[in-house]
DNA sequence: TATCAAATTTAGGCAAAGCTAAATATTTGA
DNA sequence: TCAAATATTTAGCTTTGCCTAAATTTGATA
């Protein structure tokens, strides 16, 4: 089955959702999501539960149904795959990869998913920290923390950030934080929740609270 | 300006007219080539035209504009880079190359062209021999003959094809024939034009006129 | 339990890109 | 020169995927 680009978006959009723990999806949900307008979402879930790639009731709201998370995964994967790719390959740096995989991952072609992933060595992470699912969906599961929930004097390691937005990569690029840095909590600022950090053997810089949120560390 | 995967087709389609020698392309030749029907094309002339991408009037027909001419150009390039990568970099046969191709043609990014361009060293031609535009649009044009307009005896080479279907090239595969082959045309056939032609040192094939208008030799 | 807020759905519309069938133009050539 | 063939346009319709505004449903809470 050929799905539009909408449809593998909702799809993913679902996926994501169930990653974060919700397990029942709210239309509300998936149109905060994909910045759609909640009418509009309710007319894609009931066409896509029509073509049984997700359940959807008013009550239980959206879930993916086996093929529709073959299909989420896949997209995902070759989202991630991509970006590996630009970057690997491609000398694109880590804030200029998303955009361009959001169209990428709409290729249709099982070969060019194969081949590129062959290229990079299977790659497990992609370029933000992020696991690439395998061919048949399964990935690797780190479970890391936010750096806002670190003890004052810790020794961490950078290895995903929950925001892959240009604007936020070039600011942690901008502090010196990259992916597999290390980083050492030195004061947590009472009145804010602020974080002094130290970046292994090189600088010192503050970070604010809602940064610290999106720099998952272990 | 940003435009739809059907725009760029159109202008592709008129482009690739031009090129075969109509400056003046009418609806019913875009309909023929896109395998749309030639109400549709009315349509959107029309709205290529408002765009100022090609001047249109029913009696001249649809003739592109310098934007609409930068425009196709920069698509065929990303087309035939993107084919050229994929047999060199990832393992593709010429006869799978298109149809990915007509879908990678359409992704924004002008990063993304460059580091191809140069991943593959600026390469002239693609897979089937058609030459690649510069960033400037231009390209190498390389005055070849049908190898059914050869005459008898005559010793030339293969440099592209004129049907880019997987069907037609896997007939070629078939019967030995790939670009840059050296090949002898050791008799026509007087009843139907077909051709006995030597593949260099290695074996001899009748070639139908049909496939003969279709490759291109020196 | 009555009320208010949040979530969902309905109703009606829009733009893009296609289609068919029928009406018009334009060419061609007898 | 005029009829037939070819090309183009019009009119009206379809699907996809989105929108706004106005119900309606659900659910939390006072
Ligand atoms: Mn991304
Ligand atoms: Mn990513
Ligand atoms: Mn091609
Ligand atoms: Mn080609």
């Amino acid at each position: 089955m050929i799905l539009s680009n909408a449809e593998e978006n909702y799809l993913k959009a679902i996926y994501a959702l169930n990653l974060l723990g919700k397990e029942r999806v709210n239309n509300q949900a998936i149109a905060d999501k994909l910045t759609i307008n909640p009418a509009s979402v309710t007319d894609m879930v009931r066409k896509l539960d029509e073509k049984k790639l997700i359940s959807y009731s008013r009550s239980e709201g959206a879930r993916l149904t086996r093929e529709g998370l073959r299909i989420a995964s896949k997209t995902v994967r070759k989202h991630r795959l991509w970006e590996t790719f630009l970057v690997e390959k491609l000398n694109f740096t880590w804030d200029e990869v998303h955009d361009v995989a959001e169209q990428l991952e709409h290729i249709q072609s099982d070969k060019l998913l194969d081949e590129i992933d062959k290229l990079l060595g299977h790659p497990k992470f992609d370029p933000h920290g992020d696991p690439i699912p395998d061919a048949n969906g399964k990935m690797t599961r780190i479970h890391s923390t936010p750096l806002s929930e670190i003890k004052e004097g810790s020794k961490v390691k950078v290895v995903s950030v929950g925001d892959n937005s240009a604007a936020f990569l070039r600011y942690l690029d901008k502090q010196g934080i990259s992916l597999n840095g290390i980083l050492v909590v030195k004061e947590i600022q009472s009145f804010d929740q602020s974080l002094l950090v130290e970046i292994k053997g090189k600088k010192e810089v503050f970070l604010s609270t809602e940064a610290c949120k999106k720099i998952f560390v272990v």
